[in-house]
DNA sequence: CGATAAGTTTCACATGGATTTAACCCGTCA
DNA sequence: TGACGGGTTAAATCCATGTGAAACTTATCG
């Protein structure tokens, strides 16, 4: 993961570069917009991080002139310590994928940054990755270990949601939501659909991805720990 | 894949042909326009990757010259750090088939590489072939195992559709859309002639190229696997 | 023109797998 | 002990897709 972080304020900065290289994420780092644009067009990066307020530019002249310049989609990621609601919105006009106000939570600034990642990934490849499964989204398909897996059209959604949450849980609720809107089974299907998604996903390998978190949801996980 | 490099850049140069390697394409490299030109007559590439910079021949020139002296139709994809749409322009008129400005992402100068050579060569015989299977879309013929198939002329279209898209899936909507643009049939006539279609295409051979991907669409496989 | 044939669309039905329902089981925890 | 969460299983239902025939459209030709 590489992350480009556009930030003036120093304190802040060194607490998120210290983090994000406790996760192994390569960072690279300007203090002034001018300096951001410059970083952002010499090299790819998976994600950016951009404060609101800088001291030459403002973050969203960056984030226009970005979003102009260049040839390739980065996803950026708005901080700010304002709150007003008219600055999220204008925020979202210009580009910014997602938006944190300040005081904000490292995990959640984490996983923002993986589903922008993600996301960003999905798009381009429409097929991710996760130790020995891949999934096509474009086919609906799963191998584990090079085996195609046999998996029915709810099973797959199932699996891609967990896929495009890694490593963060999934609750219940959220996965009804995700598979069936506003109107879900009347019985708890979700269980049976769990039941045979792990036949197929678990049953032939030796160790087995999908996790309950009992009272939460599901996880999926890659290594043997 | 085979690849004609040319750019004077040596670090860029050498992360490209290490990517392009690991994805076992032949490269070869110029670093000048001239060379380039040399090795491009020399023998057949499927894509020319060409830096508008270089140190003797302008990257125009050099397409221009190509162009006028091959006599195969090379696809040219243009690299330039210059973002100025006016050469965007320029580059096409002198015969860039496609345009990339640095910073690139890899995997989409791949994709870029690969829809190039895929036109080229649908364009180019006007004939294209997957295995056993060989469609001549000037005169709507398909033949599998040099066997002429009997096909009506929605049953080729679908088969063409597939056959461009190799090896992607072609979903169900896709189809109906290319196939009758606006205003498709009020019933599901695709399954019909995907029917029929494959009475011409599989059932007299051993092997059958048209899937059917659950929940998608069809797809066309060439090696049983 | 009318007849024939070929291509296309519509429809009705078959079928196997996917989905949902429901029931039962076993732990855990209060 | 009884409620709850969740795995397991079988049965009932639904739906996507395959199949084939019949109706319709369009082109061709004497």
């Amino acid at each position: 993961m590489k992350i480009l972080l556009v930030e003036d304020n120093n304190t802040i900065a060194s607490q998120l570069i210290s983090f994000f290289e406790g996760l192994a994420w390569v960072v690279d780092y300007a203090a002034t917009g001018r300096l951001g644009i410059k970083l952002a067009s010499e090299s790819v990066f998976d994600v950016m991080i951009l404060d609101l307020n800088l001291p030459d530019l403002d973050g969203l002249e960056v984030c226009r002139e970005l979003k102009a310049s260049l040839d390739y989609n980065l996803p950026v990621l708005m901080l700010t310590a304002r709150d007003a609601f008219e600055d999220k919105a204008s925020g979202y006009g210009e580009g910014a994928d997602d938006y944190v106000t300040k005081p904000f939570d490292l995990r959640e600034l984490r996983l923002r940054c993986e589903a922008l990642a993600r996301r960003q990934h999905l798009h381009k490849s429409a097929e991710l990755t996760l130790g020995d499964l891949t999934l096509s989204v474009k086919s609906q398909e799963a191998k584990r270990q090079d085996q195609p897996l046999k998996l029915t059209g709810v099973g797959f959604r199932i699996l891609l949601e967990l896929a495009q949450a890694y490593p963060e849980p999934v609750t219940r609720s959220q996965l009804i939501h995700r598979l069936w809107g506003d109107d879900p089974p009347d019985s708890d299907a979700l269980r049976t659909h769990v039941y045979s998604l792990r036949a197929a996903l678990d049953k032939p390998f030796d160790f087995a991805m999908l996790n309950t978190l009992p009272n939460v949801g599901y996880r999926l996980v890659c290594d043997e720990t």
